[in-house]
DNA sequence: TCTTAGCACTCTTGTAGTGAGAGTGCCAAT
DNA sequence: ATTGGCACTCTCACTACAAGAGTGCTAAGA
């Protein structure tokens, strides 16, 4: 579908005017906002011709009009004028990532905070992880009779535990051979690699238990991370108007714990250069019916990736969401390159 | 001060009844609910002599009474019979307990998850922590260059770790040289002894920069654990009558955010067997005028302890929530008494 | 054919008024 | 000391009403 140029012009207009407003536009206060030459008769004419075509609704007969879902979706594809952040705006945001992100863990929140404050929604962001994750070094710590800790450093920097226990008791310094020895074979190898040897040759109790502990470490690390995103800036969301009654702000919470579990599936959208926008019903799962993600990947080739974004009524302003998704993502795909490739 | 017999029955009948149905009481409503062989006028005499002691209040001239913070505070303190869970909440708890807590981490979260559930409130769950946290074993992973993975498992068999930059650039070996000369000087140490060394024998910059960031991780392990508990139930809490209004969700939302940091501060009130309750503005500081804190210490002798509790609206079953608090620690307490003495 | 002025109609919102209901406070009688 | 009675107060739900904003349609003008 195509609109003539100056019903685009309009339907682009109410957008905008909705968008931070938050009321329905009425045919005069648009032609007086914009000083169109024409009549708001004219425009009510064509206010009825976009309805018509599904892009704006009528909250009841005698309001003004509303974008619908398709009708954000048309702004965003064809109207909107995407823009970059201005030099300011810029500064302002890599000013808080030289000040306070030394460790690699804390980028992701600190995107978050940054992207929910500068755009008052939920902030959504995923740690960093690497698809193809190598055993760096394992090493084991005995901790009382039969109990050990087993650590495991991967390819991509991080660190995770898990307590092990033994049928038998098990020195440190016989754990420190085993894991020099386990080190040795496994280091450098993929989680996929690493749990196919039972019948390889015969193995003590013990090391059979952690090699399996060690593979399910490095498929849990990617499980974990890339299914529960760092969330920032729910009250800056219950904040807009659209959340003004409590009933609707408490599904909305839920539906922003959800969407801890949930991000996962609208970032099936998201490929691997642009900013993916989904409005509304579009993602037809979960309680996001009326609210829009806007998210993009981050990372590149060689580094650690992840999927950075918004969350917010599908009343927002898009341009200046993509527009700060894509620069944080850049700004993060930047700090990771440095940090992996030195 | 003391009530006669009869007001103190009076008050707590008000208490009762307004904790469960959020509205203010009424003189009539009370003698027919509780079958008193009280007329309403004598009734509303005792109230008025209530009134005059701070214990209770009108929300306005014609409407019933509510319980003031000091009235709450009578009840908890002189007319409340304490209970216990009966068997069949406890073994509900349990339940939950033995099905999915395998790993010393998720204790607290699962405590917190069990409490908001059953009481409808916000649970607050600190991590265990030792107050005597030694050092057990450091390790040391090169990543890149100059780059290296500092690892610290303490007494408490946790694990933190820290990247360090070395102004030179050191190979693995040479740091698992260092790494196990460090285990031997520093091994079993506490925090405190660690850092006391820059006078003594010169010592190579890698190795002052490994020093200084153990000792940091061992500080570091203690403060952000113990300031920032584990939350849950803000939904639970929000569903209450009391947040019905989007404004007061807002606040609340905030003061719950807050609460992460601020624990600390009525938690000092508790002692080391009680339960604690901190009732409305006995808490001066911050947000949380009308609302209470019911908390309690677990852990014991020789093993890792912490602070859970509820943060719950000023209106809420106090016996239920002491006997929650009370059982949730105890079990606690229990499950690490027989993890760290096996 | 497109644009526009005019007008009747609709729906929301805010204000005011009203009556029922619940509760209090006080007084006088028991 | 307790209680019945009664006037008084305040909230809440409902209704009525007027103002305001906006629409849709029609008919006239460019």
């Amino acid at each position: 579908m195509t609109l003539s140029d100056r019903r685009g012009r309009i339907l682009g207009f109410i957008v905008d005017d909705y968008v931070d407003s938050a009321q329905p536009i009425g045919s005069q206060s648009l032609v007086a906002r914009h000083n169109l030459s024409l009549s708001a008769a004219t425009v009510r004419n064509e206010m009825a011709a976009l309805e018509d075509e599904g892009l704006i609704t009528h909250p009841h007969t005698s309001a003004g009009r509303v974008p619908s879902n398709r009708g954000y979706r048309y702004y965003v594809s064809s109207l909107m004028d995407e823009r970059e952040l201005t030099r300011q705006e810029q500064v302002a945001i890599l000013h808080q990532f030289h000040q306070s992100a030394r460790q690699v863990e804390e980028w992701a929140g600190l995107a978050a905070s940054v992207l929910a404050r500068a755009m008052h929604s939920v902030a959504l962001v995923t740690q960093p992880t690497v698809l193809e994750i190598r055993l760096k070094q394992l090493q084991l710590v005995e901790l009382e009779h039969n109990r050990a800790l087993l650590i495991v450093v991967t390819s991509d920097a991080t660190v995770r535990q898990l307590q092990l226990e033994f049928p038998v008791p098990a020195q440190q310094d016989q754990l420190t051979r085993l894991a020099t020895r386990l080190n040795a074979e496994l280091g450098g190898r993929l989680a996929a690699d690493i749990p196919r040897r039972e019948s390889a040759e015969p193995i003590s109790g013990i090391e059979s238990i952690v090699v399996a502990a060690v593979s399910e470490l490095l498929l849990r690390e990617q499980w974990a991370n890339s299914a529960t995103p760092v969330v920032e800036g729910v009250r800056e969301l219950l904040r807009q108007p659209e959340f003004g009654d409590a009933d609707r702000m408490l599904d909305t919470l839920e539906a922003v714990e959800e969407s801890r579990l949930r991000v996962a599936i609208p970032s099936a959208a998201v490929d691997d250069v642009g900013v993916a926008i989904v409005i509304g019903d579009e993602n037809h799962v979960g309680p996001y019916q009326d609210m829009s993600f806007v998210l993009a990947r981050y990372g590149s080739e060689g580094t650690p990736s992840g999927v950075l974004g918004l969350l917010g009524p599908t009343r927002m302003p898009y341009a200046d969401a993509v527009a700060h998704v894509r620069y944080v993502s850049d700004v993060l795909s930047e700090l990771m390159r440095k940090f992996y490739t030195e």
